[in-house]
DNA sequence: AATAAAAATGTAATTTTATTACTTTCAGTA
DNA sequence: TACTGAAAGTAATAAAATTACATTTTTATT
């Protein structure tokens, strides 16, 4: 990200072309890739010379460093839409585009993760009495996830991922209870049905699912994961790993909030667990 | 992350100085960037005309494309190094650095992992009579992912997350089975010992874990995921999410193996949850 | 095994692109 | 207004990439 803060810093702007230049740059910088130094230099309107000055005066060497350092900076900055798999496909072409998928997912993901909805959800993480996770089909192994991950606080979690037992819980939940569904398309009729059954409970019903959706509706907070399309036959399948990020999100926050005395209490936990190897399975 | 792997397939290695020059390529791809056409032609041992036609038969313009091409992957490839997280950091900051973490740690692993290793364990899957996953703690999770996931096809799977469990189902394996043993450590005696009573039985056993690992020694067929050190008290959980995108890849590349008939039993599963929409959960 | 056809590679010329050396212009200052 | 130094341009040069054509190697066929 470095050349072009550097661009939008002053100091780069002192003379006139330089600005020119620099106004161009970042107007089209991906145009600016495919061109060769007489292209850009009378598209902008200044001399081929001038232009590459600029170049070096940015501590490059040369014109073609720049594009070099630019369109670097560019693939950066924007993940490639991932491209179907094709039933030909080479194995690695498979990990790579399972790779680009998953990592696009999460990027989007997150870019409209609202951090407000996290730090509340946090905090009613904290003040819990005691915290449910409920799951059903792919988002089971999320919701055992998370109860793995929260067996680090002190505070009592558990995981369930199957309606009877979901429907349960419900039974003795309190105000000081939170319980958190999680569901992807955020339309799974059980589990939307567990979460009204808690709702008269008077607990916090934190969703991890797609704004909109029934589920949503129904809960008390909620953390929005927006589902995309599922066009292609061999989708990869990106929502759980954007889920699964998010409860890292959660109890890392949640730890950094416990501060400092919960320290001790999780080396303990760690040291339990080196002794006989078992730590991270 | 494809001109990278356009290069591994096989396509592209069709002559002599094609592979020389996706050798030279892959083995310093950062020098390459900064050379000339005529270097590089020098360094390789062929014309600088033959370089030219490589790069256009990778559908590129030329050869300033290719490094440009090149060059952005590589910069792709490399995500900055994640700063550890500091007691102070405000809610959005930590969940860029979880992001950052985890996308770090999935490059990290998937750029190592051995698309030979990837296409040996899929053909195990694709021969198996039956697929059991093991994991124990973290891993637990995966493991039942993983089931999840493999309930797309025909074979029978299931998913063990227990001791007792894992050892009893050792009994019943013949050696049209595979056996797939998760764990990040690769040093849980427990699942060791699952893997060492499978050994007996002639099942195929697949480990997805650390190389060098007594887990890794006692499996017939590794999928080596690096452990990395836990250096930092609130070090996000990393390790899973590249056990999963594994477990999708492996899902993905049997779908493309099951190939033609397949595609109406995977619409036919489909199918039967948009009914009732529970599909994605 | 010989030979034709096709593909791959190399040589040399050409074109494109970038850089350097030098000159002119412009802005600020006495 | 004339001087100084930075900035920009012109033209020449050098570097780099590409094309056209010749040669070699490979492959398929008899």
């Amino acid at each position: 990200m470095s050349l072009m803060a550097d661009l939008q810093n002053h100091e780069a702007r002192r003379s006139k072309s330089a600005r020119k230049l620099i106004d161009f740059v970042l107007a089209e910088p991906q145009a600016v890739v495919s061109m060769s130094i007489a292209t850009l230099a009378a598209s902008v309107g200044v001399s081929e010379p001038t232009v590459n000055r600029f170049c070096k005066g940015l501590g490059l060497k040369g014109f073609p460093d720049f594009k070099l350092t630019l369109n670097a900076e560019l693939a950066r900055a924007e993940p490639r839409i991932a491209r179907d798999i094709e039933p030909d496909d080479s194995t690695s072409q498979i990990i790579a585009k399972v790779f680009e998928a998953n990592h696009a997912s999460l990027t989007r993901v997150l870019n409209r993760l609202d951090s407000q909805a996290v730090e509340q959800a946090v905090s009613a993480l904290d003040k819990a009495r005691s915290i449910i996770f409920c799951g059903l089909g792919a988002s089971a192994p999320v919701a055992i996830d998370a109860q793995h991950k929260f067996l680090r606080f002190f505070t009592p979690v558990v995981a369930h991922t199957e309606m009877i037992s979901q429907r349960m819980i419900t039974a003795s939940l309190t105000p000081e209870d939170c319980l958190v569904c999680i569901s992807y398309t955020g339309r799974t009729r059980a589990l939307t049905e567990v979460a009204e059954l808690a709702a008269d409970t008077g607990a916090t019903i934190l969703g991890i699912t797609a704004p909109n959706s029934p589920l949503a509706t129904v809960c008390t907070q909620l953390l929005a994961i927006e589902a995309d399309e599922d066009t292609d036959l061999y989708t990869p399948m990106t929502s759980r790993i954007a889920q699964l990020t998010l409860i890292d999100i959660l109890a890392t926050s949640l730890a950094l909030r416990k501060g400092d005395g919960f320290d001790a209490h999780l080396l303990a936990v760690k040291q339990r667990l080196t002794n006989t190897r078992q730590q991270l399975d």
